[in-house]
DNA sequence: CGTAGACTTGACGGCACTCAAACAAGGTGG
DNA sequence: CCACCTTGTTTGAGTGCCGTCAAGTCTACG
């Protein structure tokens, strides 16, 4: 049921015992189903419990007090979408299904008792969040400096990458990209129509296709040479603590 | 020496008891100066130890193996620049001196022993983190949905209400804003040239002025409300744990 | 007093936004 | 079964914000 969150903690760090994940995962509710557009938690809420996507996508969305807004991240299976919010306590933004999703929770108090009592698996919840840190920072990057045909390729590179961590993606196989035009052109900080033009340029450069939900990457060198993508900040790498 | 990090640290959770505080400045080093410009964890690199900024200012630079680069983030005094280095590893960003420093340094293994001993101040030092990603996070919908004023009032306003939080700023009174424009300009993802317009407008709506080191902002009400800022992200109350 | 660097101002151009309409696809009800 | 509607994608035209280039001004400092 979170095999997803299980491939990615036992890829970013083999040292974590079969005791921490088992405490991780008894810690989790049984998955809830709940269709697409469905807010998971709001801007400004002090929520009691984190959220962990099991299947489908998220978005996290940043508001303006006069209504406008911006998605600052995307999240896969296998993604906690507010693990901050232990520490934090109030929510600075809010966490949206952008597909049909099924999502698992766990509540603060048995995450503090983690943090009490197993310092490793603290660490590798601690690094989770830092990971969406490190993403915010190269989308901070390419929306300054990256042009949008770049950033759209990093984007995608991106996506691509975190989606095979978790064995959703293969390279030379179509993948699921279960987004409209208009969602991911809100994480790019770009329009949709411009997107779109976007996309025709990749495709018409035998980069990338993306018809319906189905996506492929179709020349991924050249992809990641366009995007200038070094997948370094993405932490895949077993590390040593 | 780390009184500032002190004043974040009593202000942001007063429940941190006299023990965890010693325990974190006893593994602090003496402070060493260092001139404006200085390297000081290079981007790719995998440091041994963290660093607190204890005076002055210092900037994350983000750079595209082209050479592209851009500011990603920006510290105060009582700052830690690198925290994230600990669960990390490797430095997807470097962290360079923008004034004349005095920074201390704690190494991993210190960090390591508290966080296999001191869970409450761990959660402290994974809160700080966190409260980067946030920072990261406005800034993003900043790049993406802010028009350059706004964003340029914005940053004024983050800075400002960072620097009250150690003392280094009070409402109606002028305060020292060490940079030039050029890097002000890289911090907002804009160029020199714009921001310096931008600044001519805020002067013109007698709202901020900035003449050398000495900033003053004219009227906070009128800028918060331009830059449309809400300073719950910056996370400055007290929680209970 | 002269030089270097930072700041200021202007002109011009382009990337990406906005507005608008056409087209495609899927769902619904008459 | 097919109008009809809704939602998403595609394409076009016009505009504007902001970048680039360039020149000129100010300030600090040797």
């Amino acid at each position: 049921m979170s095999s997803y969150l299980i491939r990615r903690l036992t890829l970013r760090d083999s040292t974590l015992s079969p005791a921490s994940l088992q405490a991780l995962t008894q810690g989790l509710s049984a998955p809830v189903s709940i269709p697409a557009g469905t807010v998971i938690v709001e801007q400004g809420s002090r929520p009691g419990l984190c959220t962990l996507v099991v299947s489908g996508w998220a978005a996290r969305l940043s508001a303006l007090p006069d209504g406008r807004r911006s998605t600052v991240a995307l999240h896969i299976s296998g993604d906690f979408v507010d693990l901050h919010s232990y520490p934090i306590k109030v929510m600075d933004h809010s966490v949206i299904s952008l597909s049909a999703c099924a999502v698992a929770t766990i509540d603060h108090p048995t995450i503090r008792r983690i943090t009490e009592t197993d310092a490793h698996l603290t660490r590798v919840l601690w690094l989770q969040t830092l990971v969406d840190a490190s993403i915010h920072r190269q989308w901070l990057l390419s929306a300054a400096r990256r042009s949008a045909l770049e950033h759209t390729a990093h984007l995608i590179c991106e996506l691509f990458t975190r989606l095979r961590v978790v064995s959703l993606a293969t390279p030379g196989k179509p993948f699921q990209l279960p987004l409209s035009q208009q969602q991911l052109a809100d994480a790019l900080g770009i329009s949709s129509e411009h997107l779109n033009r976007m996309l025709a340029e990749l495709r018409s450069r035998r980069l990338f296709e993306w018809r319906g939900v189905e996506a492929q990457v179709l020349d991924l060198e050249a992809l990641q040479a366009l995007a200038q993508f070094d997948a370094t900040y993405l932490v895949m790498q077993d590390e040593p603590r």
